[in-house]
DNA sequence: AGTTGACCGAAATGGTTTTCTAGTCATTTT
DNA sequence: AAAATGACTAGAAAACCATTTCGGTCAACT
């Protein structure tokens, strides 16, 4: 099997199991199987190849987003449902949790900025729904990027910090009846 | 003057100046003109004189947004005034900006408790405001905490976060417009 | 009764040594 | 010749530990 992919491999499992610090370039080309050098020869250096690794979780977490997507509903059922998957990777998805805690435990600069990266493919997902909704009609002329940004800030105030600073924890329907009173209210015709 | 009066002066200086963690207790006492034991006599420990400071200012705080608060105005411009005249806070007020900077630097468990009290505090306090506009009739009847807690993030989001991450930073009328056009309008009768 | 600062143990600090690891490159393998 | 390798290096991180600092107490003092 071709040397790329087997590095690409283990690079995902070793980040995922132990994340961007504690994941070594020699235990990474021990698990792939190839001399460290090996490495060098395909990506440039750890970032570049832990770059690599989280576009592709990126696009994995799209392709979750869209399955949950149908067609023939409202703007407001898809935001939420595609937020709420989005939100869910956080929790179930090995290699976000892992970066998520390494960000909040040391700052690593290369996990910082990839987060940025992922909430930045987010909000650029959500804009596009919204692009779309406003083409088809069905939500008024906004600026679509600061309104994906809103929701985006707004999900996970509500779903990750709510808990945190009060004993009444929400429920999924209640978020959404709540959003749904108030930001995507906001944008009907 | 009495001692208590004396040693709250103190703190508030020190505490202001040096943060939390750099203040020491001999510190405010020399400051105080006061034995380090006396202290002990007014306040059961640092994090409690520390609470006392933080209560008196978040009164500040409260006393700040009052002001900026008109009777004959809409919901929504007393509410955008009183917001970003909180906000600002975190950048004007020498004790905030300070205990901020701590949280983020140290995570100091006393000072991020007092940061939730600050944040439960202007939540409250829009609370108070939207109850009342809703009995005026001027919005509709909503989940008061809910909506003073989504402003806050909200706020917080465009007014504190965005630059982080886009270049093209917003101004404060934009930022207005943008409420106005989303969530207060869904706020409208 | 109220005040004080020397004192205590626990925690923080900082300087030093040791270990670890990203990336290189001379050598080996294909 | 091209690709692969792992010993090696420099610099960063961790471990170590001696020393200092500081919150809180309390016996002495006013």
């Amino acid at each position: 099997m071709d040397r790329k992919q087997e590095i690409l491999l283990a690079a995902n499992k070793s980040f995922s199991l132990f994340g961007y610090k504690a994941t070594t370039m020699e235990q990474i080309a021990k698990i792939a199987n190839v001399g460290k050098g090996t490495i060098y020869n395909f990506f440039e250096n750890k970032e570049v190849l832990f770059q690599e690794i989280v576009l592709h979780m990126i696009e994995e977490m799209k392709q979750e987003a869209i399955h949950v997507i149908r067609e023939d509903a409202q703007f407001q059922e898809n935001a939420h449902a595609a937020l709420m998957k989005m939100l869910e990777f956080r929790e179930t998805h090995q290699l976000y949790a892992k970066i998520i805690d390494e960000e909040k435990q040391w700052k690593t600069p290369a996990v910082k900025h990839v987060i940025g990266q992922v909430e930045q493919a987010i909000v650029s997902f959500i804009c596009e729904k919204i692009d779309k909704y406003v083409q088809k009609g069905e939500i008024r002329q906004v600026n679509a990027e600061l309104v994906a940004y809103l929701l985006l800030k707004a999900y996970v105030a509500f779903v990750n910090d709510w808990n945190l600073t009060h004993d009444n924890s929400l429920s999924e329907e209640e978020i959404a009846n709540f959003f749904q009173d108030t930001i995507f209210r906001s944008l009907a015709i």
